[in-house]
DNA sequence: TCTCATCGATAGGTGTGCCCTATGACCGCT
DNA sequence: AGCGGTCATAGGGCACACCTATCGATGAGA
């Protein structure tokens, strides 16, 4: 049984003769013949009287309609949901993200995109590292990821989105917050201060310390959390410095902490990677606003 | 968009790679792969993630598995609403007949049908004379005819039934009531009588105007109406005479009409008729339940 | 890091099955 | 009784789906 039987023999009944239903479906007479034929045969019952010149249904038959029009609909039903997710008016969207970049650049964008589209939900895992980031995206899991560039590997699509600055965040009163004034801080000073970190392994920390590196200086890592909520209260509390992106750092100025430039200033490239091919609309949609946006 | 694809899509979500759903689906892997490539470009939107070893779903492929799972199952219902009245345990039975045989044989056979059956509709045609009977029975309108035999259509298959008495009810303390005591009545004697009859070209009038031309006597009609609920009440007033099938007249005789068989005595065979070809089985029911009463 | 096993995609050949045209049988209408 | 119309059947042709063989890619294991 396929959904073309099913179209035949509700021609048949909705056009009342074969020959004007085999119109109806730019198919020949007789080749829709043979298909009621052929499925009043696999369903062991005629679904038509035919007597003559006019075709009546049977008992059979009349069970028949009602059942295949309710399976026609569902199948119509699949069309119209796949073609949801097209339009970007149904489905989902699935974005990996950097912690340390949820807040910025993508909480806006999610935003913006919702807007748009708010009947797409919009799923956005939380890597625990690049590499985990770049798996996800290349294995399907997530659509797009929003990392730091370069990304080591090559087969996937990158987007760059402009760059998005380091700086630190310093206890109220403490030496560092004196020293620096309101101007920027170098990282030896920096160095000398203990320093609220996120682990080894992580983009923030392995940048911050690429950085310690080139400037020659070694630094003095008093606290090492992967719990990201707990690095400003950290910092509030006198626990040490930190080093965040600005957007963070400029959220938790409005709680009491320091916000200051390091010199030499600290940035990280941003961008957006996918896998190669067409993307999905939802996909194109967000890219188009974050194209937007940069 | 096939049902087949639809299958093909599902068993890849079932079974997580292409070729474990193509054995699955009794074909070969490639020709599984095809299958989804082309719906997918039918549809429009990529079903999945090709992401090496492993297959995932996007988002269209997740909107699209639930309502594939609708409409597989909407098909399969059309299978099983058509195998309920295959097994004669749902759909409707067809009938057509004279409306003086609705109350016998009709009514019993209907009862036992309907015991041995209770998921199936009878829908009882009374047709205005026997050549709309045949009509309906010929145009598949009704499966089985109950009439009077022999019909004037060979295409159609007869199914014999036995035969009805047709006996005079009389009113009580009339003439012929007295004149005929407690045996039968003579034809010529009924003809004296005012009669209670049905139009010309209902076959009980045309089988009693037959037998009264046999006799070589004119019948005196008193009373001509197709309303067949008036006869017995009718006879009852005084209006004159009636001829009526025996079960029916022994109803009417507890009303207080008198009962008297005719001499010579009037027959009519009675049958069943049918489309030739395999009935349906709600038929074949039927069928089998009058071969026994008889 | 190299090899191997496995998976999906592609290419090319083949057969089944569907569709078409032509024709026949039948019915109903005039 | 002739005619138009309907459905069924027969037979040829072509498209499509299927299959085998092979390749490229990937991930696991040595």
């Amino acid at each position: 049984m396929e959904l073309h039987h099913l179209r035949h023999v509700l021609a048949v009944v909705d056009h009342g003769t074969f020959t004007a239903a085999a119109a109806a479906c730019h198919v020949a007479q007789p080749s829709l013949s043979q298909s009621v034929r052929g499925l009043e045969r696999e369903l062991g019952a005629e679904l038509f009287h035919r007597a003559g010149r006019r075709v009546v249904l049977t008992a059979a038959g009349e069970a028949f309609v009602p059942a295949a029009r309710d399976a026609l609909w569902a199948a119509e039903e699949v069309r119209t949901q796949v073609a949801a997710v097209s339009d970007v008016v149904a489905g989902h969207l699935d974005l990996v993200a950097l912690p340390t970049l949820a807040i910025d650049p993508v909480a806006p964008l999610v935003g913006a995109f919702r807007q748009a589209h708010p009947g797409v939900v919009v799923r956005l895992a939380h890597p625990d590292s690049t590499r985990e980031l770049v798996e996800r995206v290349r294995s399907g899991a997530s659509e797009l990821g929003v990392t730091e560039l370069p990304v080591a590997e090559g087969r996937l699509v990158t987007v760059t989105m402009g760059r998005q600055e380091l700086v630190a965040v310093l206890p109220p009163g403490g030496r560092a917050g004196r020293r620096a004034g309101a101007g920027s801080l170098a990282l030896a000073a920096l160095a000398r201060e203990a320093l609220v970190t996120l682990p080894v392994g992580t983009s923030t920390r392995d940048a911050l310390d690429l950085a310690f590196a080139r400037a020659g200086v070694q630094p003095r890592v008093a606290v090492e959390t992967d719990q990201r909520e707990a690095i400003v209260p950290l910092v509030l509390a006198g626990a040490g410095c930190a080093v965040v992106p600005r957007p963070m750092a400029m959220a938790a100025s409005g709680e009491g902490v320091l916000v200051r430039s390091l010199r030499p200033p600290l940035w990280r490239d941003l961008g957006l990677v996918r896998r190669p091919g067409v993307p999905s609309p939802a996909a194109q949609a967000f890219l188009a606003i974050a194209a937007d946006r940069a």
